[in-house]
DNA sequence: TGTTAGCACTCTTATCCTTAAAGTGCTAAC
DNA sequence: GTTAGCACTTTAAGGATAAGAGTGCTAACA
């Protein structure tokens, strides 16, 4: 990225004029941008330099007389020398403070509130995944008997129980689910969540034969193992105000928009799309930069939202390339941060809590 | 609804001219419905018929020359006397049978499925919700420790336990659990979810009083009880396929769309449009027959999916009035003979599955 | 050398007008 | 009771014109 090609002159136009357009959603004009003083230069000037900028790849033009738009390039440029961090008010994010604090509540709930409080206050569809199931480690297994035919079972992780119940087709005793509990510990306890449904979908067969005497009970346990772990993943995106992309200019033909409700309303697509391993607490990425072709006019802004330094949940803010990245980082901050003092949470280390739902 | 003001050939004619509408979205004339030769008679004719069934509110003019649109009155007779239940293709639908025999599945999972299936073949928004649970009778409320500083409550009913995770400021050994479990059931079982919810948000001093010697302690259980509560009634609303509305040329206009889409978000409103009492397994609820007013272009078809003559679950499908009316009462005719049909489920008097999630 | 006023040029947008097409209602004949 | 025929209405589409917005370029200026 170098932007050094660039006289102090051309930034600090280049950037007003971003942020015009951010805000108007019409072209740049050099008009427009000497009546609001904006400058102290004359719009003949402007207009030279807004073709230089141009020609630099930072502009371009839709037609000859309708002004100018950033380009990615512009948009990049933008982002990475954005000045004002909070035009947003973020009072509604307060409110945030005050879930962190409460004792009852779990990781999954509160990334339900995080992603509405986020698209509440910036205004755009927000995504929250829980990241990095796969990647828990298994502690133990425990197969507690509940009721007549009833058993529950449970998978504890340094970020707390996974937990589902078993329907049994005939009662089972305290002490033979205490026994195939061992049994599913000594399999797969040191193993992660995502290595122990591997190892059941390929070497099926062969842990069956291992576990011979209780093999159509486990059968059923084994499936139940699986399932868990995708409805925990699955429960681990949650996405909030898509409908408010429509209040954008850009959006108004439904077409544009169809593509992007879409991706909006399929959990496994967002969480391909937020999760990664990035190291940067927050990055913007812009139109082509992004992976697939239908985003080509949207920009996703990530933040990755760490206890303790590993990563707990990514959230992504999905709007149009002209999206209002003052606010949206502003927010985002706040909730990285949010998470980063945490002690309530930070001190999980001695609690293990009740982390996932 | 007496449509008894009809003759038959007015019958048939508004049949068709309905029918035809919601095929090609565009106003029936008299012209084509001669060419599509669906009657012997001479346009003129039509015309007259046409005519005379506007005067009787069932049709109605968008302009002198644009050819007519049915009135909510049109749709409703359609509706009554609809003949074809199913021109669609129903395999898909099939799919959902092998859900139904899947034994690690729940009732939460089950409705996403529903869901996702229903939108997937009738090609519109469709709403699932598990009904009742603030109706569902308290039979135990179990507290068993698990790790230091960790239990579990389990509140079970006729269809199945509600679960939560406790964190515990201190650790707490078995007898204490199995006390609180007992203190806390002598309160409440025999009492609905609901009941329970008001009475400790009502007289929460109360019984936080009476239970004197753990006050600290339930102070913080019945905060979680309520969550429980809210938590699963939350999670019990599951919607798909919301951008499918946009398919349909009525919506083209963002504007229309914006409110239903944004319908579709809200969880709680959906519930409160798609839960009732009503008696009917399948009915049409047709424009302003609907209570919200932003939804006087909508249809929304409901049916009500019973075990053993017990409402579980509402499903409900949202489109434009000129929705497929013979497609989506064929499907959901299919789903509601599958709930009854249920063997599986419909033992679930001796089962007490593991309904919810 | 950098800045600016002025102007010609380009392209879009709005408006008006005209025309064609679609569909009805009515009338008169069958 | 049915139908052919025609006048009437209204929308939709196309074309021409004019207005407006904004640029690029040139020439003059500090």
């Amino acid at each position: 990225m170098s932007d050094i090609e660039l006289s102090d002159r051309k930034k600090q136009i280049l950037y007003q004029a971003v942020e015009d357009y951010i805000e108007n959603a019409s072209p740049i004009t050099s008009g427009a941008m000497v009546q609001k003083s904006e400058t102290a230069l004359s719009s003949a000037t402007l207009r030279n330099e807004l073709n230089a900028l141009e020609q630099m790849g930072y502009l371009k033009q839709l037609h000859t007389s309708g002004g100018r738009v950033p380009t990615t390039k512009g948009y990049r440029f933008f982002v990475n020398t954005i000045k004002d961090n909070c035009r947003a008010d973020l009072q509604g994010l307060m409110k945030i403070k005050s879930v962190f604090e409460q004792r009852t509540i779990n990781l999954s709930e509160l990334i339900k509130v995080v992603a509405e409080k986020i698209s509440e206050v910036t205004d755009y569809p927000t995504v929250v995944s829980l990241g990095g199931i796969d990647k828990l480690e298994i502690l133990s297994i425990k197969i507690i008997p509940l009721m007549t035919n009833q058993a529950l079972m449970l998978i504890q992780t340094p970020r707390g129980l996974l937990n589902n119940t078993l329907e049994l087709e005939q009662s089972v005793d305290e002490q033979s689910c205490i026994d195939a509990g061992r049994v599913l510990s000594s399999k797969f306890v040191g193993m992660s969540i995502g290595q122990m449904v591997d190892s059941i979908e390929t070497k099926h067969q062969e842990i069956l034969a291992e576990l011979n005497e209780y093999a159509s009970f486990f059968e059923y346990v084994l499936q139940s193992l699986v399932n868990i772990t995708k409805r925990y993943a699955q429960n681990g995106v949650y996405s909030k105000g898509a409908t408010k992309l429509l209040k954008n200019p850009e959006y108004q033909n439904v077409e544009q928009a169809k593509d992007i409700l879409k991706l909006l309303e399929d959990k496994d697509e967002l969480k391909a799309l937020i999760d990664d391993d990035s190291e940067d607490d927050i990055e913007f990425t812009i139109g082509e930069e992004l992976p697939d072709e239908r985003l080509s006019d949207c920009t996703i802004a990530k933040a990755h939202c760490k206890i303790n330094g590993e990563n707990i949940a990514s959230v992504g803010i999905i709007g149009p390339k002209r999206m209002d990245y003052a606010k949206i980082s502003g927010a985002l901050k706040f909730i990285v941060d949010e998470f980063n003092k945490t002690d309530l949470l930070a001190n999980a280390d001695d609690k293990k809590g009740d982390i996932y739902d």
